[in-house]
DNA sequence: TGTACATCAGTGAACGCGCGTTCACTGATGTAC
DNA sequence: TGTACATCAGTGAACGCGCGTTCACTGATGTAC
């Protein structure tokens, strides 16, 4: 094993994850301004000083859970945005990815509402600039969409600010909704479902 | 003076106006979940155990100030909502008496959208209420008006719902535009305006 | 009006505790020859 | 392949500090008569 490197940097990043992952779990009822260095390090099981082999601060690993809970979001956008045949139908699939990410993510999805307002101003920060690229891509999109023939750049924008919002409005509902009877969740889904309804026939009506 | 019942009454009241003064302060640079009770105190010039005599703990004052910045707006909604002569005028009016609340209060609206999914869950609860209670009251305006005949009450409940998520999505952009220049305030503005303006086509045009 | 007693907002000392950070260290992993 | 040295992730003791909470207290305000 002597010259296979990388045994000790594959430990190191094993730590480092667990980290993140601890931290993410005592994340989920309390925010990032007051979760203590010591508590993650306690929770994973290393010494307090072991910390500072990954991270400046809880504020800096905290930017790093950012990457992790929205980094790899960027695909889906293509697929929640791209037109079907129905409007309906795609409307439908998107809640349906919205509620199915919630599920599988809650702790991730959790954090970032929590902290996109928080008291840690790097975090914010982080938060702000990866909806701003969302807000982008979503842009990018509607604009290759036939339907959007006629609209100005500003409108453009304006209607993919709306959409990442109200993404986000629809994800902080099903996390709400998670541990609720099944009633109740049936009609977060009908909730969302209707308000991005509504938001599509003001697009298809507003060069009218 | 021997008879003249609240002079204790009126100092302690203010006692407690100042500690909630000196948190609403301190919470513009973080969140509820890290204020310490010895923070506030120092801040106002009283010892820490007066604070005892006014809340349980930093979570029982942060209900308090979910009052404090949420209790008197409910009568802004008739304001916001009863319709208008014109469509756009009607939008306009509202975007500018939230930017007007916004520079008014920027600390209590922070608060607000920083706690709102917040790690202090007594203070997560408060707000919830007070946006179902202002969702109740739009949903109650929407129902007077003409232009809501034929309308369902759930889709009145989701418009509601949908206009009050819009306000604080509104007054979040407001908030973060505070020291921005001229020109990027102008734009937030503009944004907000449209935004407001397609769900009101969406509206008009939801029974087609 | 005056006196004697009750109330209670705010005090200040004391406590035990967990925090973030420093430092010199250990020992497994990696590298040079 | 073997040896000697370098790197560096994780350790553990120690520090000074501010925290929330307790407690008995003080003295101005309020009340009864």
């Amino acid at each position: 094993m002597s010259h296979t490197p990388g045994v000790r940097q594959a430990q190191k990043r094993k730590t480092r994850q667990a980290l993140l992952d601890a931290a993410l779990g005592l994340l989920e009822e309390q925010s990032l301004s007051s979760l203590g260095l010591r508590e993650v390090t306690r929770a994973v099981g290393v010494a307090p000083t072991a910390f500072y082999r990954h991270f400046h601060s809880t504020a800096d690993l905290g930017v790093a859970l950012v990457e992790e809970a929205l980094g790899s979001l960027h695909p889906m956008i293509r697929t929640t945005m791209s037109p079907a045949e129905d409007d309906d139908e795609r409307i439908a699939r998107a809640v349906e990815l919205i509620a199915g990410h919630v599920a599988a993510h809650p702790a991730h999805v959790r954090f970032i509402a929590r902290e996109r307002h928080g008291g840690v101003q790097p975090v914010r920060r982080a938060i702000r600039e990866q909806l701003a690229r969302f807000a982008e891509e979503v842009r990018a999109e509607l604009a290759t969409d036939a339907s959007a023939a006629g609209w100005s750049e500003t409108d453009l924008r304006m209607l993919a600010g709306l959409y990442v919002d109200q993404m986000l409005i629809t994800a902080s509902l099903f996390l709400e909704t998670l541990d609720a009877p099944e009633e109740e969740r049936r009609r977060a889904v009908e909730t969302a479902r209707r308000q991005l309804r509504l938001i599509s026939v003001g697009r298809t009506h507003w060069l009218d």
